[in-house]
RNA sequence: CGGGAUGUAGCGCAGUUGGCUAGCGCACCACGUUCGGGACGUGGGGGUCGGGCGUUCGAGUCGCCUCAUCCCGACCA
């Protein structure tokens, strides 16, 4: 209930918690750290999906699906990632169980060990390359250009709903290509992909670029992010995509011949977004009245809520709305009826506002008179009387104005809590009172990780859009000249 | 994995130094009155007190173990 939610200001992450539980999206399982994505949830993770696959299709990709498992060898073939991973991996030792001799349960059968454990995918490089390399034999096979949805565990310490679960939905690319530049570009193109549809679709102000050394992907040499700030002044990374290099082509072998039938190793990248997007998606909009959805992701975009005295009121504006609903459907937008006669309209009201649902109009019996609905806004809780006449373009077009309010919103919070940062007094402060700190580095890991130490704060990306960094400065940390600033945050 | 807190009905909680048939609010079911911003009355249903072992005449309460959740660290999308 709204009126329940914690104050952002006590506690951000009750809040948040509140939010997820209470707007009916998941809740935590029987099972460690892992997460039930309830329906109306998961209706909102269908329609990112849609939209993301559209895009990856339009950008020539095509879908395909490789194993849960990893057989533990292939995950130890590149030496980096398996060293990133190893820490947080799901194993299967055993394939049988059977009913313990000693009480009414069932026990692992110590005769059912697999020779080789199984690797719950964390990711899955190592399987599908271990697959292209019977799949590239020639350039003519380049390039390959797939994406897999799928779940995948990662066994971390600390789990939070959508942000970090033990298993978590995701889409992840796997492109391999015969050149160099191909691949980096393709990298590229990639986060744009991921940026516009933060932008456009989730209505949230993204940065591009490009990850430090130290915080890049286990195996990849570049990786490219799209870094989100959220309301309490952390960043939140919210997709990347990685340029392997032949890292993962010369683990598994995988070579083809070109046009001079010269062997070559072939060049790689991978990218993926997750359910994360979900907790991005809440951080990023909501409010004290609950989550603010932006229409093109909301399940249900228009809310209808009758308001009555007697059974024949319910029933003839029922009626009207059924005809309304009827003309707003036409052109294409999603809507629901809440008929039910066992709650209040004030119920009500808090209810789907706590839901997020970007429009709510509401019909008695004075607007019947009047041939009017009462319409509210979400996103700035304000209301007015609309027509029913030509109310179903009014609605459409209301959509693209909300879609661009709350990304506006969001972009002005951004905007004010930008700064740039050039004594490492300034930064040690600013850095408490959140936000992204633009500041000079030396570009060298030894600085990265002292600031982190001292402050919790990490290089959230070198950005290739949004900020002009280019400019001689010297190092926050440790005065030596730098050409250009990164973001520094401190981050979920 | 370290520090702290918590676990009692779907949710939020109370339950005193061990002691009666385990309680309250919300939610749920029935009926009635209500209905333009989170209604009210009357009646009703719902519990392996997270799990296990122990101490005791007797355990929600005490001890040990274990599992899970939340917060703060380390790790990560």
């Amino acid at each position: 209930m709204a009126k329940e939610v914690t104050n952002k200001e006590e506690n951000y992450s009750q809040w948040y918690n509140n939010l997820v539980v209470k707007a009916d999206l998941a809740e935590n399982s029987a099972v460690r750290g892992c997460m039930v994505i309830k329906p109306y949830g998961y209706a909102i993770w269908e329609k990112m999906h849609a939209q993301l696959d559209i895009m990856f299709k339009e950008t020539g990709h095509q879908n395909a699906y490789f194993p849960l498992f990893i057989p533990k060898s292939f995950l130890s073939k590149e030496a980096e990632h398996v060293e990133g991973f190893a820490k947080e991996c799901a194993v299967v030792t055993h394939h049988r169980l059977k009913v313990d001799p000693d009480g009414g349960g069932v026990v692992v059968d110590p005769d059912a060990k697999l020779e080789e454990e199984l690797i719950v995918r964390p990711t899955s490089e190592t399987i599908i390359w271990n697959t292209y390399k019977n799949w590239i034999k020639s350039y003519r096979d380049l390039p390959i250009l797939i994406n897999q949805w799928a779940n995948v565990v990662r066994w971390e310490m600390r789990t939070r709903l959508f942000l970090r679960t033990a298993e978590f939905l995701w889409q992840e690319g796997h492109t391999a290509h015969a050149t160099s530049q191909e691949a980096i570009q393709e990298a590229q193109r990639m986060v744009d992909v991921y940026a516009k549809f933060a932008r456009e679709y989730m209505s949230m102000p993204v940065v591009v670029g490009h990850k430090s050394e130290s915080e890049r992907f286990a195996g990849a040499l570049d990786t490219l992010c799209i870094e989100a700030l959220m309301q309490d002044g952390k960043a939140l990374q919210a997709g990347t995509s990685h340029f392997l290099g032949q890292n993962f082509a010369k683990a598994f072998g995988v070579q083809y011949a070109n046009k001079e039938g010269k062997l070559d190793y072939v060049w790689a990248t991978s990218w993926g977004v997750s359910t994360r997007l979900m907790g991005a998606l809440i951080m990023a909009h909501s409010d004290n009245n609950g989550l603010v959805l932006p229409p093109k992701l909301a399940p249900i975009q228009v809310v209808m809520v009758p308001i009555f005295k007697t059974d024949e009121e319910r029933a003839h504006i029922l009626e009207t709305m059924e005809a309304l609903k009827k003309e707003m459907e036409a052109v294409g937008l999603s809507v629901k009826i809440d008929d039910r006669d066992n709650l209040r309209p004030g119920f009500k009201f808090a209810e789907w506002e706590l839901k997020g649902v970007p429009v709510r109009l509401a019909i008695g019996a004075r607007d019947l008179e009047k041939g009017v609905v009462e319409l509210a806004r979400r996103d700035t809780m304000t209301k007015e009387d609309v027509s029913w006449t030509g109310l179903a373009a009014y609605l459409k077009e209301l959509m693209d104005v909300i879609q661009k309010n709350i990304y506006d919103k969001a972009f002005e919070f951004r905007q004010a809590n930008t700064f740039k940062v050039d004594t490492w007094e300034e930064f040690k402060q600013k850095i408490e009172e959140g936000g992204f700190l633009l500041c000079h580095w030396d570009g060298t890991a030894e600085t990265e990780a002292k600031i982190q130490e001292e402050t919790k704060a990490t290089i959230r990306c070198i950005p290739s859009d949004t900020f002009v960094c280019e400019e001689e400065g010297k190092c926050i940390y440790s005065g030596k000249p730098s050409h250009r600033r990164v973001i520094f945050a401190r981050s979920y």
